[in-house]
DNA sequence: TGGCTTACG
DNA sequence: CGTAG
DNA sequence: GCCA
């Protein structure tokens, strides 16, 4: 797998007239289209073809591709030799072309509209309201002044959404969501009654029972609906439909059905015209072999692609210096997504993937290019050298970031993330999205927020009432799993940061200082030789520049293979060395989510404890105050003092220092600290039971200070009782999230490993096998370069390497 | 001169 | 065969 | 209608 698809066009734009590719699959189309005008002028024809001959008749296909390849041409068409040279324009599009450019458009295309409606059997203006009448198209024009239009892709306007779902990696679970989805839709009235244009279950048919006809294997789960989105009072004062497709999808083609559902006819067409010609089937329901008719597993997007051989073009990342609406100039990245464009800082990217980890803590969101410093914009001009460092720095960055925005595609969660798809919308200003939901409803403290949902209101109500563990606790009953996955990392982190970083880092300097001093040589031979020329030394100035010369060559190679060697190693080895990190504090995020279950817990235990013991001396103070009650009443034959007794009113205390009696008081519970009543004081008398009065009994009150202390507790034991219960659920989603999280990464990482040992033995190979065809140099090689045996070595080592299978 | 996307109703 | 995606 |  390629990590960037654009490393060497540090220059473009040079020739603003590249070739046009063939196949949609293969080509970008830049919006808005150059060349709008002349398509809008074939369309006509097409659409006449269309109904002249039929949607698949051969002029039909031709009008349809040419059409689609001139949307997809990146420059003006000025010149018809220009039009020629694109692909699928013949010699009649020419023609047609020609006229275009000669009268501003194209006679046919005049009446092709009115052909098209005469040829659909259309004569008179009644007609044309019949051909509207068909019982299709009724239900949906019943709906169609309320459809919502929705800005899409580039496109001026799109009614309809496709809303695909799966379950990733988990086999067969998708089994019967449709059926149940539509179901629960329509009971909250959210279908009109006619708003089910298909609905399709054969997927969930086919899981059930296996032997079918071949033509239901690959067919899913889909309903063609009319979603009502029903009036709020507010923002929409009436109901608003939309055309909704919902499909369903086993996770192993959910890939296929992205890319199956989302391009054009034309980008669909190709894709599987090319899918056919390396004997693959495509379709939405996935990949398989002709031949064996094997699926091949294609679980995102980015898979399709891959396995059908194509770049993928969604993302390209483009540096550019800017000083729009600032003082000082700064750095944009030009990122195309989906034919469009949108630019975004380096700190929109930071500020991103600060989101997704927060709004997604259990998944490993990958990592950015590190932030180091760049050379200041304004000096740089200045200082060339300097400049050319800080232009390799931001190609750097440039690549990096590509792989950060390819890494978070294809990952099978986050790639569909919305903040993620927002980030990538030309549309959205980047700011609203940082300063709205759901960024802004996640606590600073993901111990806060549950890994589920971090926004969930309710949930986060209850996580409020969690303690946060100290940083220094330890786990009471540690995860075995987990345990062995927090030593790997942690070895795993420290070979690659440590000693593979290192070594790689010491190797390249020696060659790229070898690489120098061969230059140099080079050079200094080159001008020894013209002297020598001067001199007329007798032919020695001519071996002399070729020794001179061929050492140039030596110095040129091995600057192309450092190149490499920092692109396709070096970097990767660098990401690497992030991504343990990432998933370091990912198990460190586990682990402290365990750690506070367990603080939890034990809160919870000394809550009970307190309330028992608070409750324990409520029963004795009520025992006591019964007690003083029958004292009294011997004492003072019918005292006043009875009125205050009740025992949610007035205070014992009160009562007991007025009476003066000296009742001997329990010890109340202090063992709990600060949470049981003070012990009351005594003597004070009427002085102190005044205080009492003016303080407001409730506060000062002992009694009903446990009172409503007991009452709080209670509270809060139960806040906290329904707070483990969540976080109970949570930590186990946590788990297997991460869990599976990390499997996923697993599988990644093989495949990348692989692909950098490969590149590593390649870009050798090719080194070496081409510096032996440079004379001399090899003289020139320290020992262990020594060219023909090295060659042997990597080609060895290739060997060695293909010969990996990709199971850890 | 054959092939041009695929599948459903 | 027309039409959807 | 265009291409291999």
């Amino acid at each position: 797998m390629p990590l960037t698809s654009d490393s060497d066009s540090d220059t473009e734009s040079s020739d603003d007239e590249q070739a046009v590719p063939m196949l949609a699959c293969r080509r970008l189309s830049p919006r808005p289209c150059i060349n709008q005008a002349l398509v809008d002028e074939l369309k006509p024809l097409r659409e006449f073809r269309f109904l002249q001959y039929g949607t698949h008749a051969k002029e039909s296909i031709s009008y349809a591709t040419a059409v689609s390849c001139i949307i997809g041409t990146p420059f003006k068409i000025e010149t018809v030799e220009q039009a020629a040279k694109i692909p699928k324009i013949g010699e009649k599009l020419t023609l047609k072309i020609q006229e275009f450019l000669d009268y501003g458009f194209i006679k046919e295309s005049r009446y092709a509209k009115a052909n098209e409606l005469y040829e659909r059997g259309v004569r008179t203006l009644e007609d044309l309201r019949r051909a509207m009448n068909r019982p299709r198209i009724k239900s949906y024009l019943k709906y169609y002044d309320d459809m919502q239009e929705k800005y899409r892709r580039g496109k001026e306007f799109s009614n309809d959404v496709d809303i695909l779902f799966t379950y990733p990696h988990r086999d067969g679970e998708e089994r019967g969501v449709l059926q149940a989805l539509v179901e629960r839709m329509q009971q909250k009235n959210l279908i009109p009654e006619d708003g089910i244009l298909t609905l399709t279950t054969c997927g969930t048919d086919r899981t059930i029972t296996p032997n079918r006809s071949a033509t239901l294997l690959d067919a899913l789960d889909k309903a063609l609906i009319i979603f009502r989105h029903p009036a709020n009072g507010t923002t929409r004062v009436r109901d608003k439909y939309r055309r909704v497709d919902l499909v369903v999808t086993t996770w192993r083609e959910w890939g296929s059905a992205v890319v199956g559902w989302t391009g054009s006819t034309q980008f669909e067409r190709d894709l599987r015209r090319h899918a056919k010609r390396i004997n693959l089937k495509f379709d939405s329901g996935g990949i398989r072999n002709r031949t064996t008719d094997e699926p091949v597993e294609a679980v995102t997007e980015k898979d399709v692609f891959r396995v059908l051989g194509l770049d993928y073009i969604p993302y390209i990342v483009d540096a550019l210096k800017t000083s729009e609406g600032a003082s000082t100039p700064y750095i944009v990245y030009r990122i195309v997504f989906e034919n469009r464009e949108v630019r975004r800082r380096y700190s929109d990217f930071v500020s991103l993937r600060q989101a997704l980890a927060t709004l997604h803590p259990c998944f490993i969101v990958p990592p950015l290019p590190p932030k180091n410093s760049l050379s200041s914009y304004a000096i740089a001009g200045a200082n060339p050298a300097k400049a050319k460092e800080d232009a390799a720095l931001i190609a750097r960055r440039r690549r990096m970031l590509s792989t950060f925005l390819n890494r978070t595609l294809e990952h099978p969660v986050l790639g569909q993330e919305r903040v993620f798809r927002r980030f990538l919308d030309p549309e959205t200003p980047w700011h609203d999205v940082l300063h709205s939901p759901p960024v802004t409803l996640v606590p600073k403290n993901p111990l806060k927020a549950p890994a589920n949902d971090p926004t969930n209101a309710e949930m986060l109500a209850l996580f409020a009432s969690l303690p946060i563990p100290s940083s220094s606790a330890t786990l009471q009953h540690p995860d075995q799993r987990f345990l062995d996955s927090e030593v790997f990392t942690s070895k795993f982190s420290s070979h690659l940061a440590g000693s593979m970083e290192k070594v790689n880092r010491r190797l390249m300097k020696r060659w790229t200082e070898a690489a120098g001093d061969w230059g140099e040589m080079g050079g200094g031979l080159n001008g020894f030789a013209l002297r020598m020329g001067e001199d007329g030394s007798g032919g020695l100035d001519e071996a002399t520049e070729k020794v001179g010369m061929a050492v140039d060559a030596g110095y040129t190679l091995t600057n192309t293979m450092l190149k490499h060697w920092e692109q396709e190693f070096t970097e990767p080895l660098q990401e690497y060395t992030q991504f343990s990190n990432i998933i370091k504090s990912l198990l460190k995020y586990r682990h402290n989510k365990h750690l506070q279950y367990e603080a939890a817990r034990e809160l919870l235990e000394s809550k009970r404890g307190t309330l028992e013991e608070l409750e324990r001396s409520e029963l004795e103070a009520q025992r006591l105050e019964k007690a003083l009650e029958r004292v009294r009443i011997v004492t003072e034959d019918g005292g006043s003092d009875r009125a205050v007794s009740p025992p949610s009113g007035s205070s014992p205390v009160g009562a007991a220092a007025e009476s003066g009696a000296q009742a001997p008081l329990p010890p109340l519970p202090s063992s709990s600290g600060s949470l049981a009543p003070q012990p009351a004081k005594r003597g004070g008398g009427l002085v102190s039971a005044l205080k009492h009065s003016v303080k407001g009994l409730v506060d000062s009150d002992p009694e009903s200070t446990r009172r409503s202390t007991i009452s709080k507790t209670r509270e809060q034991i139960n806040q906290l009782d329904d707070a483990i219960k969540a976080l109970t659920g949570d930590l186990r989603f946590a788990s297997v999230t991460i869990q599976s999280d990390l499997d996923r990464f697993q599988r990644q990482k093989v495949g990348d490993i692989r692909e950098m040992c490969l590149d590593f033995a390649n870009f050798h190979k090719e080194w070496a096998s081409k510096v032996r065809s440079v004379p001399l140099v090899a003289v020139i090689l320290p020992p262990t370069h020594l060219c023909s045996q090295n060659l042997a070595m990597w080609e060895e080592t290739k060997a060695a390497i293909d010969a990996i299978v990709d199971d850890e």
